[in-house]
DNA sequence: AAGACAAATGTAAACGTTTATCACAAGGAG
DNA sequence: CTCCTTGTGATAAACGTTTACATTTGTCTT
């Protein structure tokens, strides 16, 4: 493979020379640069970014991503927006999945720590809390919040409001939460609260129930969904603090020959692409993918320039109405 | 940042020796080694993999993949699968994805030559057939074939005889398919091809749809399902090309009031995760993702360890029986 | 006690860049 | 004619490793 070397000797220039071509610097007589782009070309040559990155101590500009397992499509959905912004910035997205997996969690900030990576953000809350204790490095924590990193994060908050507000305004008298995507996280409790508050100041009976960490993990939520409706056959409405669990909702009711809006109203969140496939197209709080991943790429790319950020930026949420309510 | 010459003075010793005590070559007495590791600890040393890859003429330890976006679910699942056979390896995934962007594919190429990544993996099918011509280095598509590049796939032809062989002994007079998820892709065809030879031996009527690359972008098939339903009332089978579409399928058929499986009978294929969550449950031919992403990763790594491939690996299929036939 | 041999450690070149510094020529001002 | 710019280009050090080779130290033979 030809280096700067062969691209200086073909063109009768010194390496320096090439290079300053390469990266428009200093002065250069239009002949020269001529010469060069030519030699260039005639040997195919490309670069080593390696070696570009160990000498002036420059970035490798790749950036890496904790993520749970994207077979979640929340996960899926973030991580293609993210890996478009970055690409607009001219960086690329190397991709971490840890399900609780400590070890490979840590690994990450080896990572960073190793010059391989310019920077590192965490989608979903980490199994350690304390992963990178000590360790300066450029992160941020999408949708999940730890102590001393910038975040950003949905408006669960008002999610879990519009959610609550809107089943009632449905006619729902029997309301029932199923929560806990992100179990450990303070994060998604927010959504559980307000919906909570919600009711309870509108005097409305709910009922909350916990998803656990193998349900997320196997995507599978049949366990307490059939809970749920067993123990609260009563139930009229039901809000879901994923849309995957939306749609174990609706798949179990249907099975039961429960029908979908008109016995049991369902919401979902995230609205992530499949929220429209279902049957019937499920209502749901929708996350803004875009903003999101906007938001974090450049809150990273700003600590890796040295700037400082806010420590937490939330994005508004959106009520998107379909046919399960 | 504390570099191995930091370890060294510390240590007392020279920066080779810090070198072979991290490599754990050479002779090396005990006590040396101890005082090494030591004075890592101490500064909390971390090798500068760059330098390290710079060397050595040694691996960065990264593959690429360059795949369609992740959305589609396919795509997330077999990434899981692949970034989790990696890991084990030792190799990390660096991820890029494209929908007919000829610039961004060919970028990817630019990054292997810059040695910044080890191999490239190809996830279905990119926009420019030629992208890595006179470009000889590691890479692999999966469920893709391109021109001399070796390539691992599912055993689609056997597919879609299993998907005919199915509708027909559950009774099905009057078939359709919807194909053309991967639509360049004469892999894909083969799932239609086999789908029809079957038919015509049993001489069940059979019509084929065709899904466009828009419609896989937006995940969107509303389009070609309302105009299969309309031009097809007769229809008591369907094939379709991915578990996507066959939600569609399931869900304008629902809107209609159609009954799956009782009126209409519909298998997918792929098998993603959510396939089990739809209502009724799909019946879909299985793509075996551990499988796939498990000779993949073999693949690529035997390239670059300069090892000899076969250029053709097919995996088996199996039909998923849930309840939408 | 000297020589041989192995074990332990050090030295320095190499990997492919960037960049500070230096060298040299041409041209203008005095 | 000398001195100083100004435009060009080359040289070499640095980035943090690995590793071939050289050197030192120590032990064992005899």
């Amino acid at each position: 493979m030809a280096s700067i070397r062969d691209v200086a000797d073909r063109a009768g220039v010194s390496i320096a020379t090439v290079s300053r071509v390469m990266n428009r610097r200093g002065a250069l007589s239009e002949k020269t640069i001529q010469k060069v782009q030519n030699a260039m070309k005639e040997l195919n040559y490309q670069p080593n970014d390696l070696a570009r990155a160990l000498s002036g101590k420059k970035e490798s500009k790749i950036i890496a991503l904790l993520s749970l397992p994207l077979q979640h499509p929340f996960y899926s959905e973030l991580i293609t927006s993210i890996e478009e912004c970055l690409f607009r910035e001219g960086y690329k997205l190397l991709i971490i999945t840890s399900f609780e997996d400590i070890m490979k969690e840590e690994n990450c900030v080896n990572l960073v720590q190793s010059h391989m990576i310019d920077g590192l953000i965490i989608g979903g809350h980490p199994a350690s809390e304390r992963i990178l204790e000590g360790s300066p490095i450029p992160i941020v924590t999408v949708e999940a919040s730890l102590p001393e990193i910038p975040c950003v994060i949905s408006d669960n908050n008002q999610g879990g409001i519009m959610a609550a507000k809107y089943l009632i305004a449905k006619g729902c008298r029997h309301l029932v939460h199923i929560g806990g995507d992100m179990h450990h996280e303070s994060e998604s409790d927010r959504r559980t609260r307000a919906f909570e508050e919600v009711c309870a100041a509108e005097h409305i009976p709910c009922t909350v129930y916990e998803s656990t960490a193998g349900m997320l993990r196997n995507m599978d939520y049949s366990a307490v969904v059939s809970r749920m409706l067993f123990e609260h056959p009563e139930a009229d409405g039901v809000f879901a603090s994923s849309d995957v669990i939306a749609a174990e909702v609706i798949r179990v009711t249907g099975s039961m020959g429960i029908r979908v809006p008109d016995q049991l109203k369902v919401i979902g969140f995230d609205n992530v692409r499949m929220a429209r496939l279902m049957n019937p197209p499920l209502t749901t709080i929708g996350q803004d993918f875009g903003e999101l991943a906007q938001q974090t790429v450049q809150k990273i790319l700003k600590q890796i320039h040295g700037e400082t950020v806010e420590m937490r930026t939330v994005i508004p949420v959106t009520l998107v109405e379909r046919q399960s309510v």
